[in-house]
DNA sequence: CTGAAACTTCAAGTAAACTTGAAGTCAAGG
DNA sequence: CCTTGACTTCAAGTTTACTTGAAGTTTCAG
């Protein structure tokens, strides 16, 4: 019988318990990826399903995923009812996926430099992690733009002339 | 006596050879981050090494890096000679500790999410995922900006009321 | 009922890492 | 020697993910 934690939480109590940014909170609902009800006075009130569903987010954000791909991932949620736990099983799941891929890429870095480091090299032609072509090795679903991948953009690659 | 790889290479080659823009080698000399000799006609010419240099630099940024610290990194190794292998070792070393830490990192961010799996959870009480405290694990060196991190910025967690 | 904290919107600013475009110069095959 | 592709600089634009600030409104403890 103690309503010690209410079921609406203004968005300072939500940042708080989150530790996300009011401004940022604002930000992901504009973008869609949280939603909130309004008081008579239209300051907003999320329901407490909003933390888990922030939590996911900066979960996602870590496995490199942009907001919009978040937000893609989320809207398959269903979007009547609440989220079962199947629903986000789905979810954690899929995600569970990419998070390997990531730590594979990474540990596959390593051991690239690892060799660099027994060889001490880094040398042009002998080291692996010269090779352009298994560079970066993609890094999973994410860090795109961490790497700088553009859109696209690959002409630059074709008829060159040595001088 | 086949010269079939010269030792000065064009903005272009290098480029093609790197799998790196020449927009991008521009900045990245505009950063400090690579040198070029220039023609009489002041057109740029990289070292072979320069191939190298490059390769460590998008290396340096799956990990996470800015390109500001890694141009720190770098300076670290001698200016007037060539780096030797010591000199690569103690990067490339340095980095490793970067990597395993942000592999570990990933991996707890795994596991937490397998337990979620586990329970079908991302539940708000019980869910390790929830838990802002250990939430993100920091990603080692990187993925700063990646998540957010702003430079600082906390005053928002204290003085709030329940409505 | 009041005052201060917390809230509101909206526009603009910031940072990183590049890309794009304009306007012009260089280099080398034919 | 000329043409064409590759190069030059510099300023401005792009994307992501927010933050900041101004100006004003709401909420609630006292």
């Amino acid at each position: 019988m103690t309503p010690a934690l209410p079921n609406k939480l203004t968005i300072g109590e939500t940042a708080a318990r989150s530790g996300v940014r009011t401004s940022a909170l604002r930000y992901y609902e504009s973008l869609g990826l949280i939603a909130s009800q309004r008081t008579a006075g239209d300051q907003r009130r999320y329901a407490r399903e909003t933390l888990r569903r922030i939590a996911v987010i900066r979960a996602a954000q870590l496995l490199g995923l942009t907001l919009r791909e978040i937000r893609v991932a989320l809207n398959e949620l269903p979007q009547g009812r609440t989220p079962d736990r199947h629903d986000w099983q789905r979810l954690s799941q899929s995600w569970r996926g990419s998070l390997d891929q990531r730590i594979a890429d990474l540990q596959a870095l390593r051991d690239r430099l690892s060799g660099c480091i027994g060889c001490g090299c880094l040398s042009l032609e002998s080291c692996a992690l010269f090779n352009p072509a298994d560079r970066a090795a993609r890094a999973g679903a994410g860090a795109r733009y961490l790497v700088g991948e553009a859109p696209d953009s690959d002409e630059e690659r074709a008829s060159l002339r040595p001088r």
